[in-house]
DNA sequence: AATGAATGAGGATTCATTCAT
DNA sequence: GATGAATGAATCCTCATTCAT
């Protein structure tokens, strides 16, 4: 029987290329230098990864996918919405926002690769129900129409993550906690709703 | 006296190389690229730009610079704030969000070399203030604190213009005006205030 | 495991790069001109020299190493100073001066790269100290001050190596002979010594 | 009438162009440093030289022309052959080892097009000559053999221009009167002469 | 599977010279 | 004559990927 793939030293690569791709950017790492930072030669990066492309579009798929499914699996297992709304806010989107590497990613020209909008698109729908029960719970009429919601949804949350990767990677001095802050109060404010955080806290983590 | 540098000319490359920056990303265009585009042999570029960076950061730096001088000139302009905020959302973001182009460069790789953060530190500045004269004048207190405003702030325009750029670069399905009407609906929500479209037009531009 | 770094390659590019070098100027050789030469890519050239640089560099340190361990074992293994001169004279220097290649790139804009005043430093005092003990081995009042003497040597070893270089390279008509021969009766003259060409032969060459 | 070439302007170009290329090398300096060095525009350098090449030749041919003439103007103008002599060596000599921007370009890859050699065979005539002058009315037996002569002037020139090139562009510490010191005495103790510095004295200056 | 040398098209940039003005 | 923009071949070097070992 022929070795098995190494799932460590898969893992190890995508460590390393997502810190390169988020600091030097995708066109600014090479494969040589990735080489170089895994001590691994540059023929092992392709047998776990077809092409560079292949290696960005992993990374974006692991990173977006944990955020996603911890996200869909809260959605389900939970019933009340106001609930969801703050394990999503006090936990999911700060385990996000912690990754900045990742982030800087999705932002990045290594995207293009990753069909971005897709994903948006899927996160969208999902909080969209989410948004509608809880206005039918709450008994309010919509504040917005359908398609401002999305737009809202999509500026909230692209809004969040450039705000954090420049705050990080550019010197922009806007604390992490700030931009949670106001995102909890928009989502206060607009759905006339407290966000308690020991509601988060009651559930266990994944 | 020889040839004069050429203004129609410098203004063509940066024409082309937004064009081609945008769509196929600062590294993904070459100098070649762009010498094909313009019908200029590469080496004129050169006699425009010192260096590829300089071109994107003449680009940036112009873009930014008609948008920003638009933005200080309303706001020293005017008098009253409600009809500062209402040309700042009838004409001066409408016009940068015309500029997808603009957009996706501001916030690609590119950026790196063209101190987007400085930029957004001034956007802040001018917007604070704007912020402050309208809670006193409405007697309001501040919904946010200062901190906030500045998360705040950066959240909405960098989530509009990387809105704006998904929609219109990726096939994200959601019209500027959506876009536009959600900025709007959430600053008369925030002030309490009314921006009827009439008050921007009021005043000539410029 | 994959190929092995070829050390013949390597020393084809040098042999080639020499060559080149010492014809054409270090400017006036290009790394596709070496290409051609080699009949190799010239991604390949890179693989065994990280630059053009450091390719002359390597050209230079090769030779005056070769050059330069030959004085010093000789200097190390002989006891007698006379023997010692002998040896420099008619087979050190003899086998520098056949290596004109390596000469011309000695004296050429290449070997800027590569600390020319240092090695001829290094040299002048290992000569300092043979003459020092030929001097005092024949109780005699030293010719010149120490100064000179560093003069002396620059200038002689210089001397000939341009007188080589300008005769092979350029048509100048002097034989390599002459000036070895000039070389021997001036050291004859200056220490009041015999260098009998049998002295030389007496040693095995390393 | 059009206007005259100017003078002045060609000096200032040659004075420039000299040193540019003693500091950057013959490849290192570009025209438009030169023409920025001159505050001059490209085009004019060209109406004053006809090429780079044409540029450093005619650097070299001044340079050289005027050494060569000083040389020759003293070997008609005075009789007794010491005087010759110590007028070279106290006069010529050191007027020309003041200049190490020449004494550069006159060594580097741009002396490729100025011939060089023949320059250096028509100094060994000049001095052949001297020589047999002074071995006659010496009425000594030559100490060497002619070609050896031709060899040993070579040298002794090539050698001082390279050793006080590298004294003063690459930090070797040996200084110029060392140099001229060392040549000095090898004369008086080859020629059996006494070059008294007032020798020189005797004659103005041309 | 593991390795890392090999490849060569393509990257940004320079530069001597020309020539329209 | 003076000017300096125009030119495009040529420069050094990089890099994703392949493939012999």
């Amino acid at each position: 029987m022929a070795r098995e793939k190494d799932g460590g030293k898969r893992a190890a690569i995508m460590a390393a290329a997502k810190k390169l791709f988020a600091t030097e950017g995708f066109h600014g790492a090479s494969m040589s230098d990735l080489a170089r930072a895994t001590s691994l030669p540059v023929g092992s990066l392709y047998t776990y990864f077809e092409s560079k492309e292949a290696l960005v579009r992993a990374i974006i798929e692991e990173g977006w996918g944990e955020f996603f499914s911890n996200l869909a699996d809260t959605l389900t297992a939970v019933r009340r919405p106001e609930v969801k709304l703050a394990i999503i806010v006090y936990r999911i989107l700060p385990g996000l926002f912690e990754d900045v590497e990742l982030i800087t990613i999705l932002l990045s020209e290594g995207a293009r690769y990753a069909g971005l909008e897709e994903k948006l698109e899927a996160l969208t729908a999902l909080i969209a129900d989410l948004v509608l029960e809880l206005a039918r719970e709450r008994g309010m009429a919509m504040a917005f129409p359908q398609s401002q919601a999305k737009a809202a949804l999509a500026l909230y949350f692209l809004g969040s993550l450039d705000t954090v990767r420049l705050s990080k990677m550019a010197g922009l001095e806007i604390p992490t906690e700030d931009i949670l802050d106001f995102v909890r109060l928009s989502i206060e404010n607009t759905f006339r709703i407290d966000l308690d955080p020991s509601l988060a806290a009651a559930l266990p983590s994944k």
